[in-house]
DNA sequence: ATGTCCACATTTTGTGGA
């Protein structure tokens, strides 16, 4: 079972790129973010084709995230329990294939003195509560999506020159790592480690400006994150750049990961 | 400060967000 998650950076400007690469790819389920649109004027007949049932999470203009699934839905949450007055369309999860799957777009926090970017913080605060609950079933649990954080200084171009910057502050990386440290597995970095050649300047995101994508000054920024019992069935994984080469590309690639049976 | 791309509206140019 292949599982990908992508920022697609508006689901109607992308919509060629996307269904493209669902074609070309074949992801069984993908975690869907940044679809800047509503359950009303979401695409559904288009992936619908494909072979995808769809969970839609909207909002008009901003944020937004899907799961697309060539298995049913089942058990879907719009939004995390108990959010504080969250009226931003940040997460959506669902159970599809005995899996049960997590799309989420954390907040990007603008600047780290800002009240945004304490908003991030609490964000992956109520979002570490809520998995830590999901996590207590002992099941296969994929958490993927847009994290806006860099997990380590391996994660980014430049190193630890940018320690400090947004995406790669103390704060952010320890709520981070708070979350992941409830015993879940980063799949892309488990197949391509920290000090191997296909480790090294691993990306997801690229600055649509000052040429990043064409100097490969990225970010890795979007995770596929497993539950213990999902990484025992870890196949490959890796991220798929071609996409971000195009014309009209998104600024992230696709991350995936396959689950083996 | 800059760069680029997307959505939207007091829309053919500007604004907010990333």
């Amino acid at each position: 079972m292949k599982i990908a998650t992508w920022n697609v950076n508006s689901i109607k400007a992308r919509l060629p790129i996307v269904l493209q690469w669902l074609r070309d790819f074949q992801p069984d389920v993908l975690l869907v973010q940044e679809i800047k649109t509503t359950r009303e004027s979401f695409p559904y007949l288009e992936m619908e084709d494909l072979g995808y049932n769809i969970a839609v999470h909207g909002q008009k203009s901003y944020n937004g995230v899907a799961i697309f699934s060539k298995f049913p839905l089942e058990d879907i949450l719009y939004g995390i329990p108990g959010e504080p007055e969250e009226t931003q369309a940040r997460y959506i999860e669902a159970v599809t294939h005995g899996v049960r799957v997590m799309s989420v777009y954390v907040p990007h926090g603008r600047e780290i003195r800002s009240p945004y970017f304490q908003y991030k913080l609490d964000f992956l605060q109520h979002l570490k509560n809520h998995v830590e609950h999901q996590l207590s079933f002992e099941e296969k649990l994929v958490l993927g999506g847009d994290f806006n954080v860099t997990p380590s200084i391996h994660d980014v171009h430049g190193g630890a020159q940018e320690t400090g910057k947004l995406h790669c502050s103390i704060p952010e990386r320890l709520a981070l790592k708070s979350l992941t440290n409830m015993g879940l597995i980063d799949a892309v970095r488990e197949r391509h480690p920290i000090g191997t050649k296909s480790g090294s300047a691993l990306y997801s995101w690229w600055d649509y400006r000052s040429g990043g994508w064409q100097q490969n000054k990225g970010m890795r920024i979007d995770m596929l994150y497993l539950s213990p019992q999902a990484a025992d069935c870890l196949g490959e994984a890796g991220i798929d750049i071609q996409p971000r080469s195009l014309p009209k590309a998104s600024d992230h690639a696709p991350v995936w990961c396959e689950l083996l049976p």
